[in-house]
DNA sequence: CTCTATTTTTTCGAGCCTCGAAAAAATACT
DNA sequence: AGTATTTTTTCGAGGCTCGAAAAAATAGAG
């Protein structure tokens, strides 16, 4: 059952509330954050002059629009950059990148890397991973004490803890604690993240007006992958990091999936599907391994030019992702819905189907009402949001040690 | 964003968290309390003290069991019955029943009634809701003033303030504020809650070791109706009581609806589909607007004995519940599932095709691992989490006012 | 250039709350 | 009757937040 509330943890979720006000805003002043926390002003101003005294905030100039008005002037607080660093490693398709991050959310340095995810050996992968960072470490720039946490993401499922990766379609490999294994390797926390629930971070980050509490993030590539954001917190699945919307069932017995079963979303929606479906290849036909973001935009150009079987195919996907957010929405309700990758930038081929499709669901009763919003790169979005993740780990967990240990208060998305 | 833990929240969290501890336990110890909530005994010896003395909690004889033990005997701590009482009020088809309880969950009195739910007039129906309470309040025996709550559970779909029905399959009428209108007649606070969600609450109060954290009720009835609790929460939408398992798609242009729309899991799964396949009506064919439980009963005796339409129309209701709770499964892993209602009477023909469907899907991949629990009657069910509901809401809210107005420590269902 | 109004931030004492340790209470065992 | 054991209460210490007042820092007025 939920815990009792003890003295000490007052002071530490008071700390993870000014650092996370802080965060959010920018440079507040210590009035702003007494208004945006509820908390007195006394109480802010002991906290933070604690949080400066350790070196996790600094006194900024004070903002320039508020010289203008009378009285003392307003000094901004802001995150000291050199409180700490993160790490993030993003694991894709044939791709793996790091960048070291500081604590107000720079990029220091980064590095990136092609090689061939899906062939590899398992020890291969693990040693490309943690190869990479080591190099970051070796950097003579960088403070190695400095840094407080990792944050990998992969395209796949992950386990609820955030140790390992379960499943996914970059390797033929299955269960690799990839958390685990970087924590043994440089005695730094680490954690394994979904992708696209990454990207639902950063969108969370980036455009905090549109996607606040309620949102959904899919990721149209070579397979549909979803991140949800429900009542402002990261939705995961009771064992995994669920939200497995691109392997809902939208055909029963239909079209065969990369997953091996048949009628999923994504074995109509998913790059390799609107490319069979395009070349007419048949709903049995295997999944290609990878069709090149060059050959889809091919594709969606043919299809803008004239109906033919690449129309069609888009039309398809559309259909199998509409019936796919219109049960989703049976279960949730509508919310906004970002597109992001490579076939979000041929949404304008999938939305029509899409609307129409939804429109015929129960989630979808006001589907006119349901904005879409496009982004076609996930990359910059999934490193976002893993350093936001990073960063929000040490916020809580180092800088107001203990405070989320108990009880669920203050916990938010990122 | 989330607001800063102000000092007296501090007691008032504890409070409920005392309360909530004996509700859960019966009648445990101080020291018991104290092992739970992580709390010290000083300060459970204080807070019981002060709960005793507004007649809250009472101390009750010592536990029979710890007399064999050394040392002071514990001394147990029980709800007090008259601290306060609640209202449960539920409204299914033609059916509407009311109940007094006492503040440790005793039934005081209750009241049942037949009504034409399909064919009321809207001020007819919000008539007899009020006419039904007001009788009980004027029950001599009944202290009026002690009413603190009262909680109406509706089939349905309700708002997520739970103010208001926003539409139902009992009656025509649309956008009821039950809640509302209770309270400006009766000046009690009240609630409208969604039936399967008030099932769900029921069955973690009845079994706590099987339905802990995450698991399911679904309700197989004239309608298909589902009650989530994921990571110990119940599941709602964003804006309704959502969870629309029923209207999740199972075939896209499919099998006709009763919300008119097309192949949802309900227009083959819920009573009247099956009756309808079973009697070869056709898909086409208009949703009965009621099946007797008697010929549902007829109906699943008769696919037992003989391979025919009947034994058929089974076996797609297991299909579409099967490949929707595939669906669901993806979205949130695989979970406990009580199936209540008069067609878990009939599981014995639903489970193979259901358990086939789930195979094929990827919420499935342990199939035979997913436990299925059967409860034909729904209505004890419902009557139980309103109570639970209601008195849940005295615990926290009247009794240690103003601990859940702001974070969310130690919320949980019911 | 000084004084006043205004706004932000800090200081200080009061009031609560929880905690640990010790005391008190209540029983079983010897 | 005395001792051991377990539960519950009491009491002082320490910590935290709050409100009020003071201090700090500036713009505008005369």
């Amino acid at each position: 059952m939920s815990v009792g509330i003890r003295h000490d943890d007052l002071r530490r979720r008071n700390r993870a509330m000014v650092i996370a006000a802080v965060r959010r805003a920018g440079q507040p002043s210590r009035t702003e954050i007494a208004a945006t926390t509820g908390l007195s002003h006394s109480t802010i101003s002991a906290i933070s002059s604690d949080l400066i005294g350790e070196g996790i905030l600094a006194e900024s100039k004070p903002s320039e629009a508020a010289s203008l008005k009378r009285g003392r002037p307003q000094v901004g607080l802001s995150l000291n950059p050199e409180a700490a660093t993160v790490m993030t490693v993003v694991l894709s398709l044939n791709f793996l990148s790091v960048a070291v991050i500081d604590y107000a959310g720079q990029v220091i340095s980064e590095e990136q890397r092609r090689l061939d995810t899906l062939t590899m050996p398992r020890d291969a992968l693990i040693g490309e991973c943690t190869a990479i960072v080591r190099r970051r470490f070796e950097d003579p720039d960088l403070d190695v004490r400095s840094v407080a946490r990792i944050a990998l993401a992969i395209q796949g499922i992950t386990d609820t803890r955030s140790r390992a990766m379960l499943w996914s379609p970059i390797t033929p490999h299955t269960d690799i604690a990839f958390a685990d294994i970087l924590e043994a390797e440089f005695g730094i926390p680490a954690t394994m993240e979904n992708d696209c629930n990454m990207m639902a971070i950063a969108l969370r980050w980036r455009d905090p007006d549109r996607y606040r509490d309620d949102f959904i993030a899919i990721l149209l590539s070579h397979g549909i992958g979803m991140g949800l954001v429900l009542k402002g917190e990261l939705f995961t699945g009771t064992h995994s990091s669920g939200g497995e919307f691109g392997h809902m069932i939208h055909q029963p017995n239909g079209a065969l999936c990369r997953c091996g079963r048949r009628g999923c979303v994504e074995a109509y929606a998913g790059n390799y599907a609107i490319w069979r479906n395009a070349r007419q290849m048949g709903e049995d036909a295997e999944p290609v391994a990878d069709v090149s973001d060059a050959d889809m935009r091919a594709l969606a150009t043919a299809a803008r030019e004239r109906d033919g079987p690449e129309r069609e195919a888009y039309r398809k996907a559309g259909e199998a992702l509409g019936y796919g957010l219109g049960s989703l929405f049976a279960l949730i309700d509508p919310a906004p819905v970002a597109m992001v990758g490579v076939s979000a930038a041929a949404f304008d081929l999938i939305e029509p189907a899409l609307r129409q499709a939804i429109a015929q669901t129960a989630g979808g009763q006001h589907s006119e009402s349901i904005s879409f919003d496009t982004e076609p790169n996930e990359l910059p979005l999934i490193r976002e949001g893993c350093a936001m993740r990073a960063l929000t780990f040490v916020d809580q967990e180092i800088f107001a040690p203990g405070a989320q240990a108990r009880g669920s208060v203050g916990k938010s998305v990122a």
